[in-house]
RNA sequence: GCCGGUGUGGCGGAAUAGGCAGACGCCCGGGACUUAAAAUCCCGUGUGAGGCAACUCACGUACCGGUUCGAUCCCGGUCACCGGCACCA
């Protein structure tokens, strides 16, 4: 009989969905664990290798437990709502919700042909009605708790998908999504302030298990940097207040810079005597974009304000205030105190404006660049600071400005409040009505869900407005307050808005009354274990994490940390070794190697391919190498099932406990790619030494979690009981791992010569007999002398041997 | 520029509390089986030199140097590539 591993494939599916075999119960007295796949965004392209990689992962962690005893919790569902689909249906005039179904349909099809371990019970989606009412009661909670706001202010717009974009969502001046550029518009959008959980959210990455490269990411993102607000008098009554982690050189401060759009600017207008050439200035500065103001960083350019002087707090000097664009009106307080002794950006500026240059830290050569060491120097120019070194110059004034009353400690952070207003159709429209009388008011929960309404058109408008203020008999409603004439926000919610929780609803997922129960929290916790992608690290890592957080202060939650452990993947690349795309025409598709090789091909090579954390490139040749492997198993196993036995033989005994060992820690470490290895090794030395039925039982469990069709088939052609998916993970014993003999390596110094076998465990002195009456050793000590050597038990030997002096 | 990571055969990759470098797989070569081929099974396969031969010697983990009986691993320096951040005061 030959392995058809397509009819194998289809017929195991069949049972595992037909008996339920993976559904999480909550009332299980096993141990818990909670493990997670990133849900997909249901693509028209269908299923990725770069989606099969971490599925296939966490499919095997998830088997493995299971079989291990635990009570798994391996759910799945959509990210359906989005642009792309939104997109689609404009093109092709076909209602973005059918479309996601259609998608929905067609990614589930392709990813129950690989077989994964799935609670399909618990499937969600987030354009679900259900769904989103909760995603809506969130918002709602925020907006009652003054953490979503609407606010005026440039944002980042995409020009193609005419809509806002987060920070987050602008990579390299262009939208994350697209690669369109984004340009600064003004606009009044919704808000979520995200920076009220900085520090939390640095706090917090302690108590977690992620990569310390994600910590690390997450850290520099949200950009905590500590340092001091000095206030600066001016000739006006006015004061300019400045951030700067770097009080020990106020005394080389010689001039103040201003970002553009500065609010003295407007106030000062009748007092400054170029008021002309600053407006021309501000004018130039807000048409840049972002991409302009940053590329030429090198040439700096500004305008000094004519009429109007600041005061140097240390020194009494009278100091020019220029405006410039390097100083940014989103950081800090839009203000600098400009050091160019010892700041890159400042000695820049005053070489390109002639403004004079102090060294305050003596240690480098500030004519010829700025001494920009914060770790050591001597103060020097700075009065009472003089001689002491940088760190205790900077505790001093730090001290002498807050006894003065003019400057306080202050900590600033890079990460900006979530911009969380989209101007498109298809996804959750923002719970909120605007009423002439009453501002802004909230939908009340009971009207929720908030349904998005069927629409005519989905286009985007050139105006920026979202297609929902169309609607006029949807747009126009009563307050909830008063009664009376109210407008409902035309804004939806961004694609990470449905993501930022769904893991919770997961635990609960038929729920009408709450959004997760207080029970099925209580036991399921949080994620045990979360493996998804880096490039999620400041998107949706960072912005679930502050949700969940919220949720904690409110009580929904037990834990503040939505994620006990965090893993990632490397991507797939293409054949040639170049990212996957259409345009490079080096796509791989999954159900094609499917089709092709089966399923449990599939999952071993992806898994087989390399190291679970780094990229990989795919190989069309190495694919078969795995099902040489999966036919070598069906061939081997079948020869054994005339055997009646159990137990594994005596000959086999050491490979098979080494084994797994190997392969229960390597699933445990995800070094897969090793654990298939020590399975290879195995399956060779069946080939060599024979393999009976009791050997290709314990094979089948190791096997099973990479492969379960086949394992599950070949459990029920050679008679064993129930499934092998269900059976429990075998046990292994030291005692029964190690051989009788090893074979060490004889080094003479420090260079292999040979081996030498010798019992397990000898003493040292039996190691160095047996190496020196080795024939070549031996040889080689007629012309030398043995002066020392050195014994690795049960590894290596290593003389030292000088050549004899044959003088005496 | 700053932060993090990586660099090993023809290829994907193993092995680091310092201890036989190249597990496992691909490719390639040889053999068995076959009328033949495919498939399968067995053997070989880091590079160079020597030998009819079992074998012997030298070199080898990006590059240069150090510590050590012994370094892919530790230390100092250099180069290349990848990822993140980038006028954040």
């Amino acid at each position: 009989m030959n392995y058809n591993s397509k009819a194998i494939e289809k017929k195991w599916q069949n049972i595992w969905s037909e008996k339920r075999c993976f559904k999480a119960h909550e009332n299980s007295d096993k141990e818990k664990l909670y493990t997670l796949i990133e849900f997909p965004y249901p693509s028209g392209n269908g299923l990725h290798v770069g989606h099969a990689r971490p599925y296939t992962a966490m499919d095997i962690v998830s088997r493995k437990k299971r079989m291990q005893g635990y009570n798994v919790l391996f759910p799945m569902g959509w990210d359906a709502f989005g642009l792309p689909t939104e997109n689609y249906a404009i093109a092709k005039k076909i209602h973005p919700a059918k479309v996601t179904e259609e998608n929905i349909k067609g990614f589930k099809a392709q990813i129950n042909a690989l077989g994964y371990s799935f609670d399909w019970d618990r499937e969600i989606s987030t354009t679900d009605p259900e769904y989103y009412k909760w995603t809506q009661w969130i918002f709602l909670q925020l907006y009652k708790r003054g953490l979503a706001y609407k606010a005026t202010m440039p944002v980042n717009w995409c020009t193609s998908c005419k809509c806002v974009l987060a920070n987050e969502e602008v990579v390299d001046n262009a939208c994350e999504r697209c690669g369109s550029s984004v340009v600064r518009k003004e606009k009044s959008q919704w808000m979520l302030k995200i920076t009220e959980y900085a520090q939390r959210l640095i706090d917090d990455l302690d108590e977690v298990d992620y990569l310390e490269r994600v910590k690390l990411q997450q850290k520099n993102w949200i950009g905590r940097s500590t340092g001091v607000e000095v206030d600066f008098q001016t000739t006006e009554s006015d004061i300019i207040r400045v951030f700067t982690t770097r009080p020990d050189t106020l005394f080389g401060s010689t001039y103040m810079v201003i970002s553009p759009e500065h609010k003295l600017l407007t106030k000062w207008e009748s007092k400054l005597e170029n008021n002309n050439e600053i407006k021309a200035y501000q004018e130039k500065a807000a048409a840049k974009s972002d991409f302009e103001r940053t590329e030429l960083n090198k040439e700096k350019t500004g305008v000094e304000l004519k009429g109007i002087k600041a005061i140097n707090p240390v020194n009494g000097q009278m100091i020019p205030i220029y405006i410039s664009d390097y100083v940014l009106a989103t950081y800090g307080t839009g203000a600098i105190m400009a050091v160019p002794g010892h700041d890159e950006r400042d000695w820049a500026f005053a070489k390109a404006f002639g403004l004079p240059i102090i060294e305050v830290v003596k240690g480098g050569d500030i004519s010829q660049a700025p001494y920009t060491d914060t770790q050591s120097g001597i103060m020097v120019n700075s009065g009472f600071l003089d001689g002491l070194d940088v760190s205790e110059a900077k505790e001093k004034i730090t001290r002498w400005l807050s006894e003065k009353g003019i400057g306080f400690e202050k900590v600033n952070f890079k990460l900006r409040d979530w911009v969380f207003s989209r101007q498109r159709y298809w996804g959750e429209p923002i719970p909120i009505v605007h009423c002439e009388k009453c501002g802004y008011v909230a939908v009340d929960e009971s009207e929720l869900p908030l349904i998005l309404p069927e629409v005519e058109s989905y286009e985007t408008t050139e105006t920026g407005e979202s297609p929902l203020a169309q609607i006029k008999d949807w747009v126009n409603t009563k307050c909830p307050q008063c009664g009376g004439k109210a407008e409902r926000e035309t804004d939806t919610m961004p694609q990470w808005a449905g993501s930022s929780w769904y893991f919770l609803r997961y635990m609960d997922p038929h729920n009408d009354k709450e959004l997760v129960s207080k029970r099925a929290v209580e036991y399921w916790n949080r994620v045990d274990w979360y493996n998804g992608g880096m490039e999620h690290t400041t998107l949706h890592l960072l912005y679930s994490r502050f949700w969940h957080k919220f949720l904690y202060d409110i009580g929904v939650v037990p834990t503040v940390e939505p994620y006990a452990k965090r893993t990632s993947h490397g991507m797939i690349l293409g054949e040639d070794g170049q990212k996957m795309s259409k345009s490079r025409g080096n796509v791989v598709n999954p159900t094609e190697v499917i089709e092709r090789y089966g399923a449990d091909t599939m999952r071993m090579y992806i898994m087989f391919i390399g190291d679970f954390e780094k990229t990989a490139p795919w190989s069309s040749e190495a694919v078969k190498g795995c099902r040489r492997f999966l036919e070598r198993v069906w061939n081997l196993s079948l020869k054994a099932k005339t055997g009646k036995g159990e137990n594994c033989s005596e000959i086999n005994e050491a490979s098979i406990h080494r084994t797994i060992k190997k392969v229960g820690e390597d699933i445990d470490a995800m070094k897969f790619n090793t654990a298939i290895a020590a399975l290879m090794t195995l399956v060779n030395v069946f080939y060599e030494k024979g393999a009976e039925r009791g050997d290709i039982k314990t094979l089948l469990l190791l096997l099973s979690p990479f492969a379960p069709h086949i394992a599950d088939e070949l459990w029920e052609q050679l008679g064993f009981k129930g499934l092998a998916s269900m059976q429990p993970w075998p046990a292994y014993d030291e005692s029964k791992m190690t051989e009788s003999t090893k074979t060490i390596a004889v080094q003479v110094n420090g260079k292999l010569k040979t081996t030498i076998d010798v019992k397990t465990d000898s003493e040292d002195n039996a190691v160095i007999m047996a190496a020196i009456s080795d024939e070549k050793i031996s040889k080689l000590l007629k012309t030398s002398d043995l002066t020392k050597s050195i014994v690795v038990r049960n590894k290596l030997i290593n003389l030292i041997l000088k050549p004899k002096n044959l003088d005496n």
